[in-house]
DNA sequence: GATTTTTGCGAGCAATCGCTCGCGTTTGAA
DNA sequence: TTCAAACGCGAGCGATTGCTCGCAAAAATC
């Protein structure tokens, strides 16, 4: 059923995204009404339904996009490093960094991912994202702490997300000055599991 | 402009504050719609504003109520111990498992205080509780890293803080036999920062 | 027993929500 | 140039929200 789109139509769906993205960061994924977004995006009402056909569609829609730069943001910065003969100090920088600053530069993330009340829908678009990272950071621990059960590796990995998804919020909160300290707090954090885990 | 309560109304307003807990945590804060709470609590929706003028109120008030509970359960726990000459594993089980148990025993508590979105006058509310864990939190760092500078301090208590309440909801939500790795997983993180910031 | 206050009810108000509908304008293909 | 399809509008629908109001039963006070 997919609909004939205009260039202008593309571009409209994209500035709808990025005003939901804006609304759902300041206001929260509930109180983001829809009226709002179609205002926030410069349009009305009834058109921003011409492009989605509901609002969980518009979110699902975002939540994709988050997936897809993210994705993108963290291969560039993950680029066949050797993770397990590096430096912790450098791994730890190599990994953060990157995500850190995508957090920072997209503040509707967390308010889309975060939340514990978001439409089922919402949950399934972000369950690729989160498996793709839990893998990941499993893949680290395999390298790094070799001697892991699996279901003891898996909870570790869901322990280091989560840990950096509780602290990301801290640092985008921190005055500019202080995200430095900050970002550093979370390394510390996470190196110091890591340590204890191996030995 | 106190108003003079009947035995009966006590405990109305006990009910209704238990109707709310429940409601809050199964449907979350904007979800747990104040007719649904009067239902749970089995009276009319005026009634319950007899008892409270607004639903921000109930929340205010339950708030309160949490915060009391906590603050004897920890101060039980915590009562006078030697945290500076205290073995670090000791240490965490007396300070974590009291409050990993308020929390299960609480399943509402979470819902009302770790919402980015809740109304102004509820994060006043959140605010002593919020202080009093921080300071807390703070005198042990004082005891066990001796040489931390204030803002420090005061960075580092809220990490742990933090990493505290974002871990708890994944001890609520692992299954029972479950639960013991996971506050295990809990306490290294903890342990393995503070160890990380002794060195 | 008489009176006032508290408790209790539930229909329903005003505001807001996600979303629709009727109708006009612009665009691109033929 | 024609015309169907895509784009665009904004009033407003049905449902839900927090909350009110008029009135009745129960309890406390006299």
């Amino acid at each position: 059923m997919e609909r004939r789109r205009q260039a202008r139509g593309e571009r409209r769906m994209a500035e709808i995204l990025d005003a939901a993205a804006d609304a759902f960061a300041e206001l929260g994924y509930e109180k983001a009404s829809t009226n709002a977004i179609a205002a926030r995006a410069g349009i009305s009402p009834g058109s921003l339904y011409q492009f989605f056909p509901s609002k969980e569609a518009v979110a699902r829609a975002l939540a994709d996009r988050f997936v897809t730069d993210m994705r993108a943001a963290h291969a560039s910065a993950f680029g066949g490093a050797d993770v397990a003969g590096m430096d912790l100090g450098e791994l730890l920088d190599l990994v953060v960094d990157p995500l850190v600053a995508f957090n920072l530069a997209n503040p509707g993330f967390k308010a889309l991912f975060a939340r514990p009340d978001m439409p089922s829908a919402l949950a399934e678009s972000s369950q690729p994202i989160q498996a793709a990272m839990l893998g990941q950071v499993e893949s680290i621990l395999d390298a790094r702490v070799p001697g892991l059960a699996p279901a003891d590796r898996a909870r570790s990995a869901r322990v280091l997300v989560r840990v950096f998804q509780a602290m990301t919020p801290l640092v985008a909160a921190a005055p500019e000055e202080e995200r430095p300290a900050e970002i550093a707090e979370l390394k510390r954090v996470l190196g110091g599991y890591l340590t204890s885990l191996s030995a």
